[in-house]
RNA sequence: GGCCCCAUCGACUAGCGGCCUAGGUCGUAGCCCUCUCAAGGCUAAAACACGGGUUCGAAUCCCGUUGGGGCUACCA
């Protein structure tokens, strides 16, 4: 049985880095087949950031990309979700913890804390908590909390390094010393991250954590309070982050990351998934990276590359182009006329254009402005021969484009004009556009009454 | 500063001691086609960061240097 879990806070928008965590979860436990399990796990114990807003975000594009869950806060488990509806279990660990003796109430102030590692880090030492109120009797400790102070309660590490095998890093030590006792319960009784994580990942009993390699030096500390309880170790597979153009972690700062925004952009899933999917993983070349399917079948940790790679659109826009030409023309007619009911009556007439304009407009959006034309006259300039060539265009029979093709050279020659000097006008009155798709299938796609109009004026 | 990680064409990557004169894809340049922009066809430029080892043999293993990244919170 494999369970992987994809545990987002919700506090901002899906973007590339955790869409692609997300991902490598799921192809994690589709590849088991029925022995496989996804989790969606909503982390917000950051009461202050955490919005339920961004949670229903997170799981529409998740939904939107194809990752789909198998039990998460929505229901289909039956169990809750969020770690702010889980706040009972996390208690109960806790005084089992406390029961043990490995956790211990520290009053230590924020200045005490900022001065301690100031100092740390000028003699060069690691900064970590040097465990002061370790030492404190618990008499002392209890006088403290019945006058009113309000401990937070730290984790008390043992001397003996962590090690652990991480399965894409490989072997791991942190030498104790290196951390410092670590907070698992804030001063106002809710967990952080760190315990609320460990204790969910054990009791969803979660057999692989596929995470961000910012998360390393944490796990050790939830390592280390699993061994502590004498409780099964989930497997860790630390992925490199995704890192921008200028090699620096993604931000909004630069440029778009989030999912939705390459969704409104008019990027496809398949294309998103299918660039994601060649990030510090490639499916090989026997496997089509556009059916999670396949690539689930084709999904291994250990081929999973430990340096980060460089976000880059130009490679993201090569992956659209191929998931809209997989998609067909039809079929994104039918978008774009969702989009603009306008659209609605050209039916067939779009896919002649579509084909063509495709690799230049990539985008939804923008092919459906460079279609623009089909649906709003452009004003243009008239040339003196137009007339004439309405006429022409009016009593041709058949109205194909090989057809149309013929007309229009026989008549460029006719009247002794170069190509340019012919079709930039035509292509300009007709489109608007200074650019775009083969003249005749133009003409074919508008039809002849609409053409025959456009030239007369 | 301390701890950890990484290092193949501009980018994504293949490579896991001989198959490497280093392969593919995106991008770039040129040519063909052409009414335009693309697409398509053909071609080209383009990488094992550096220095030491180990070995008959190293892009592949080890050490160092350099460069990059992550973490260093009562954030996640």
């Amino acid at each position: 049985m494999i369970r992987t879990r994809f545990a987002p806070s919700p506090t901002g928008e899906l973007h590339i880095g955790g869409a692609r965590t997300a991902l490598f979860n799921f192809l994690l436990a589709r590849s088991a087949g029925e022995q496989g399990r996804f989790v969606l796990r909503i982390d917000d114990t950051d009461a202050e950031r955490s919005r339920r807003e961004f949670e229903l975000k997170l799981m529409e594009d998740l939904r939107w990309l194809g990752l789909d869950w198998d039990e998460g806060p929505d229901g289909p488990g039956g169990v809750p979700c969020r770690q702010s509806e889980r706040l009972g279990l996390y208690a109960e660990w806790m005084s089992r913890l406390r029961e043990a003796g490995a956790v211990y109430p520290c009053f230590c102030s924020d200045e005490r804390l900022g001065a301690l590692r100031r100092e740390q880090a000028a003699r060069g030492e690691p900064p970590r908590y040097d465990g002061c109120c370790r030492a404190l009797s618990s008499g002392e400790a209890e006088r403290r909390i019945a006058s009113g102070e309000r401990p937070c309660w730290r984790f008390a590490l043992g001397g003996e390094p962590i090690v652990f095998e991480d399965a894409v890093r490989g072997h791991q030590v942190f030498p104790s010393g290196t951390i410092g006792d670590f907070v698992l319960e804030r001063s106002d009784g809710t967990p952080t991250y760190l315990f609320a994580s460990a204790v969910d990942d054990l009791a969803m009993e979660i057999t692989h954590v596929v995470r961000g390699d910012e998360h390393v030096p944490n796990t050790a500390r939830q390592l280390a309070i699993l061994d502590r309880l004498g409780c099964p170790r989930p497997v860790f597979a630390h992925i490199p982050m995704i890192l921008s153009a200028d090699r620096q972690k993604l931000s909004k700062r630069t440029g778009s990351t989030s999912i939705r925004e390459y969704r409104e952009r008019g990027f496809l899933p398949e294309g998103l998934v299918a660039y994601l999917a060649t990030l510090s993983w490639s499916p090989g070349d026997a496997v089509s990276p556009f059916s999670l399917e396949s690539l689930a079948g084709a999904f291994s940790l250990d081929r999973i590359s430990r340096s980060s790679p460089l976000h880059d659109e130009s490679h993201l826009l090569h992956w659209q182009r191929e998931a809209m030409h997989r998609r067909g023309t039809a079929r994104i007619r039918q978008e774009i006329a969702e989009r603009d009911p306008r659209f609605g009556v050209l039916e067939d007439r779009m896919d002649i254009l579509i084909g063509d304009l495709l690799d230049e407009h990539p985008l939804t959006g923008e092919l459906e402005r460079a279609l623009a034309f089909l649906v709003e006259r452009p004003a243009g300039e008239r040339t003196e021969w137009m007339p004439s060539l309405a006429s022409a265009l009016g009593e041709l029979e058949p109205w194909t484009e090989e057809e149309l093709n013929g007309l229009l050279r026989a008549f460029m020659r006719e009247r002794g004009m170069r190509g340019r000097e012919f079709f930039h006008p035509l292509r300009l009155l007709l489109t608007g556009r200074e650019r775009g798709a083969a003249l005749p299938l133009v003409l074919l796609a508008l039809g002849r009454e609409e053409a025959v109009s456009r030239l007369e004026g």
